[in-house]
DNA sequence: GTTTTTTGTCAACGGCTGTTGACTTCTACC
DNA sequence: GGTAGAAGTCAACAGCCGTTGACAAAAAAC
């Protein structure tokens, strides 16, 4: 009843949020991204997203929609095999290892979110076009003949392959560094391939 | 009010199940893992499995304890890369690759279960941990040196990546059966590291 | 100074999840 | 024939999910 002046407002010490709808945005989005790409699109909740962005869940859906809207905003963004697609054919292999072995197991990069979509009914298909307009045909057409497109779909099956046991399904053979016999490697198949595997 | 004689069975004309513990078990067993294998463990439900097994999701329950269990009973059976590693190594590369093309996409896999079992925390160390110590471990061995564990991580890596895009995230460029140009090039490509691929 | 629009919170909805306990029904044993 | 136990069904629980609409407050427009 002596209620007064102000039934609002009955939070505390919280500062209350900045309003600057672009940067909520961007971090909504940022947020996403590490957790579609560590936990998968099934196991990343709204709310964990909301709360990793530091706000709630509501303000989620009125910025992107859906989930799966999120979702899709959430993988418009380059993988990053472009800058390697030079014209040095000679070092290529070691360059794409190295970028693999050198980049932060936890950081929130496309590659594994469109991994992580594997099985989902609501957005395996989505991954799928997208790996294929955006890594095999770029990457076939830079390789050229012979055999284009399977020498590009064997290149992005080992480095998924690698990337998924590095950060995914996290196994100790494919811990450690650029230097590793692994990087080795692997920098050595991919050489093997982009020069034109021969028959087997 | 009227009713006559038996008020249990209202059920129309399904024939009673028959009761075999034994088949059930493996019948639940069989269902689990091709919806582990298709869906994932987030998204395979405990109604899902019990109703492809032709049962009740409670039975499900009482046969292996939890879903848990149940990913646990499902993977345990050898992922069959054993028979590949004999005497001759020659064209292992080739028959490992034929393979892998050559099997049905929808198996019910323990590869795959494995491989969707990334991101999920329930079950993540347990597909790590299994994969360690039944592929690499037993690889590595019987590729003896030089880089032994590199090379088996780098083979798991190379099968893994492309079973994936067969299996998981289906792609145009990795459909088709082992007489295509793609499993030509992974059958070399095997082939190079089981030789003991050269420095980068 | 008032009104409108934007930015954000809150509580709740229906639906789905894994799991539980009470209940039938069939089978095998004494 | 009677009974104990195995095999299976059923309804319901608590908890989480994505999503919604009503409301509060800050900022902008008039």
């Amino acid at each position: 009843m002596a209620q007064r002046k102000s039934p609002t407002r009955p939070r505390s010490a919280a500062p209350p949020r900045p309003r600057d709808a672009e940067q909520t945005r961007s971090e909504i989005l940022h947020a996403a991204r590490v957790l579609f790409a560590t936990r998968g699109y099934a196991n990343a909740g709204m709310r964990e997203i909301a709360a990793a962005a530091g706000i709630t869940p509501a303000l989620v859906v009125r910025y992107f929609g859906s989930k799966r809207d999120l979702f899709i905003a959430a993988i418009e963004s380059d993988i990053g095999l472009g800058p390697f697609l030079g014209p040095d054919r000679a070092t290529v292999g070691r360059h794409i290892a190295r970028y693999f072995f050198s980049k932060p197991v936890r950081e929130a990069d496309t590659l594994s979110i469109l991994l992580h979509a594997a099985g989902e009914p609501e957005v395996c298909d989505l991954a799928t076009e997208l790996l294929a307009a955006r890594v095999i045909q770029p990457l076939a057409r830079w390789l050229g003949p012979p055999r284009a497109e399977a020498r590009a779909a064997l290149l992005l099956a080992i480095i998924s392959g690698t990337w998924l046991f590095r950060q995914a399904l996290p196994m100790r053979a494919f811990a450690g560094g650029p230097d590793t016999a692994l990087a080795s490697c692997m920098a050595a198949q991919l050489q093997h391939v982009v020069d034109g595997s021969p028959e087997a």
